[in-house]
DNA sequence: GCCAACATTGACATTATGTCAAGTCAGAAC
DNA sequence: GTTCTGACTTGACATAATGTCAATGTTGGC
């Protein structure tokens, strides 16, 4: 592994991730990946087999580069369910943003493409994992609100949290970032939390 | 429009629904619709201009046949706002298993297709009226949560009952129908509804 | 000066939608 | 009973994208 090979190899990742983000995550052809990294088309193939994999691989590089463990560790730190769960939605609120393009394309292909739909699957597989920390530090705290049993709470939050809610709550009803972000801790503590007199 | 033009193009959108419904949504191409009416691929084209004016045409027939306004008489009897989001969440419940073939399809085709985004995003601005109508009504009733302007109420109860999240709960958390009825009129209810001491 | 790794070029296979032109076939009109 | 018309068929083609292949440059290290 030269370091010529690395280096387009990355070439080719931030080239699909500005490409992918400048588009919405719309149209975006490996022809158009290939122009914007200076290469040819064909060439992107001997870094990256199919479309799908350079998708998932950009995908990846982004949570790298983006240091999203850094970013989770304030909600790992928190010392309350309900403090866990705020942290949680701020994170993930302020995440999508920056994978929109991304999180789109690969979403388009899922309906097509076996590939990219067990990729995208992955990536809210840990998105899940998140959900499942913050109504078990709820649960911990005796604050999980009655009706709810662990798993049908962490089904529920992670669906809350699901990229399409936030596409459409964002995109279609025009809510900002953080007009989503104190909305959906709003609902997420109503929803989960047991309230006290 | 002899009786013969009218029955094909029955025959197709039926054919179309059944085939839809019988593959989940996936993979269906025009020529298998055409083989499962008994017809040449390019007699469909002779009844449908593109693939998405037969799918949001098949759409709506299945919106007629199912008989949705009587579905939704409940609804609109109701005599309170909590009554009537209830009830409205009831019928939405038991509504999106019979359209989620067609409704899979469009929703895959959205990426790619300006007309099959226009369509769906048309058939779901028709739900969100029966969100804002729950709204008006809590909103009425003075039940309205606080915390809550009415349009950003809407737009958060229109989110909640999207496709998608009933295709994560049904599909991959394996929630029942039934199951998604209950957890999501408890969820609405303590989202939007005041409590009362 | 030569090798190996990386890229380029251009042709091709594939798969779907959608278009087009020519022909078939049954029934209605005169 | 011929002729006309509407619905359908057949088969060829255009298009657009992914992915494959083979032959050919180009460049840095030894």
């Amino acid at each position: 592994m030269s370091s010529q090979n690395t280096d387009t190899r990355t070439r080719i990742l931030e080239a699909t991730i500005e490409t992918l983000e400048k588009a919405g995550g719309r149209g975006v052809r490996m022809g158009d990946i290939a122009k914007a990294t200076g290469i040819s088309r064909q060439a992107v193939y001997l870094h990256f087999k199919s479309r799908t994999e350079l998708l998932v691989s950009a995908i990846r590089y982004t949570g790298d580069q983006l240091d999203v463990d850094r970013k989770l560790a304030p909600s790992r730190a928190a010392t309350s369910g309900v403090e866990r769960l705020d942290l949680y939605i701020e994170f993930w609120g302020n995440y999508i943003p920056e994978i929109y393009g991304m999180a789109r394309a690969l979403m388009a292909d899922q309906h097509t493409d076996e590939a990219a739909a067990a990729a995208w699957q992955d990536r809210m597989i840990a998105m899940r994992d998140g959900c499942r920390a913050a109504i078990d530090a709820l649960h911990a705290d005796g604050n999980l609100a009655a009706g709810w049993t662990r798993p049908k709470a962490i089904d529920a939050l992670w669906t809350l949290l699901l990229v399409p809610n936030w596409e459409n709550l964002t995109q279609q009803c025009g809510w900002s970032t953080r007009q989503y972000i104190r909305h959906m801790q709003a609902m997420a503590k109503r929803i989960f939390v047991e309230s006290r007199e």
